[in-house]
DNA sequence: TTGCGTTTCAAACAAATGTTTGATAGGCTG
DNA sequence: CAGCCTATCAAACATTTGTTTGAAACGCAA
């Protein structure tokens, strides 16, 4: 059985990633929960606290799973366009529900637009693990000796394509007249990130 | 002279860029302008009515001048290398001052992590007129016949980076240890754009 | 049952919010 | 000057906010 803190946890994780910390009222998450407002200060210590809780309970072991969706992906002998691949697979097709997927990528969103004290959490513990993963991989993938700083651009243009994909996907619908399966997105952005627009070039 | 008026437009836009509309008050803003807190109300209408002319009267010509810097900077003959290398000067190295650029890219950033009247306005008259010239430019540049949807997710893919690297170079700081100059991050941008990681594979 | 710690509740509280009001001052035209 | 429109102001208003309080209900061991 789920109880009032666990259900407080959910439907917050829900309230904050749609609307952000400062729009969702302490109210309005209990009158969804059906319990009285004052179980947010019981059982966290008020509304912050309750946000944060999200971050740790919820969204920073999420963010580990991915991560560890990614590496389990990696399949050797490397090459940049398997880590690609299981970049955007552990993204788009780890066994997440695609409406936590949704929650999860709108609650960071939300973080960076109004930053607090989950933003050095959500980073450090969940974007920079990562990033350091996919350089890694990259490095072992790429043959040749390639300087780490240009290394950590390269994985930064890769995550920056992944993360607009999943933000601005609604954007995307209204962009290309329909709406675009995952499949197609991982596809392009396989094409993409390999061969830029060179892979489009008459040349 | 400023009036009131459009001081209040002023410390708005900065205010709202910086914490979003929730996250600042009337009195805030009033009190910085340093004029009464009815000036709002009286000039326009309400909280919600300095947010939307803010977007109005400072973001949309904005956007619009950096839209133009785009096609300014395009030089025929076109190349696929010649419109990044636009697309990103207009962007950098538009004549605005940087703390408006930077102003400009929050506000935006805002608006789409929550929301609200002005979302269509900021979508429909900047940034898809921006993505279409782009596709156009691009479509010119490449020779081959490219499917006009491939276009657009390439367009995507472009300005994905570019907002990307504008919103997130403060982490990109605590990526790389040190703050990536203007010069190199379009740059990287230019290079990952045209040929991908294969820009640096061994193949 | 009694007693005790945990959990839930209705009610109230203090602070902050956006907005309204009515008055006052300034500038301009007649 | 008088008349009028615009702009500004201090003060008050009605809501909503997060939080606190003290009591009631529950579960469970002694």
């Amino acid at each position: 059985m789920e109880g009032v803190r666990e259900r407080l946890l959910r439907v917050g994780e829900e309230l904050f990633a749609l609307k952000g910390f400062r729009e969702v009222s302490v109210r309005e998450i209990t009158r969804r929960v059906g319990c009285n407002v004052a179980a947010v200060n019981y059982h966290f210590g008020g509304k912050r606290g309750l946000y944060l809780a999200v971050v740790r309970d919820r969204w920073l072991p999420r963010a580990q799973k991915f991560r560890e969706e990614f590496t389990r992906r990696l399949v050797s002998p490397l090459t940049p366009e398997r880590v690609v691949v299981a970049l955007a697979e552990a993204f788009w097709l780890a066994p997440v529900p695609e409406r936590e997927r949704w929650l999860h990528r709108r609650l960071l969103f939300q973080e960076l637009a109004q930053p607090g004290e989950a933003l050095p959490l959500m980073l450090q513990q969940g974007l920079l693990p990562l990033y350091r993963e996919v350089e890694r991989a990259l490095a072992a993938a790429l043959k040749t000796e390639v300087p780490s700083e240009r290394l950590r651009l390269c994985v930064f243009s890769l995550l920056a394509q992944i993360l607009h994909f999943g933000f601005f996907r609604p954007l995307l619908k209204e962009f290309l007249g329909r709406d675009l399966p995952v499949e197609e997105i991982m596809e392009h952005l396989q094409a993409f990130s390999l061969r830029g627009l060179s892979g489009w070039c008459a040349s």
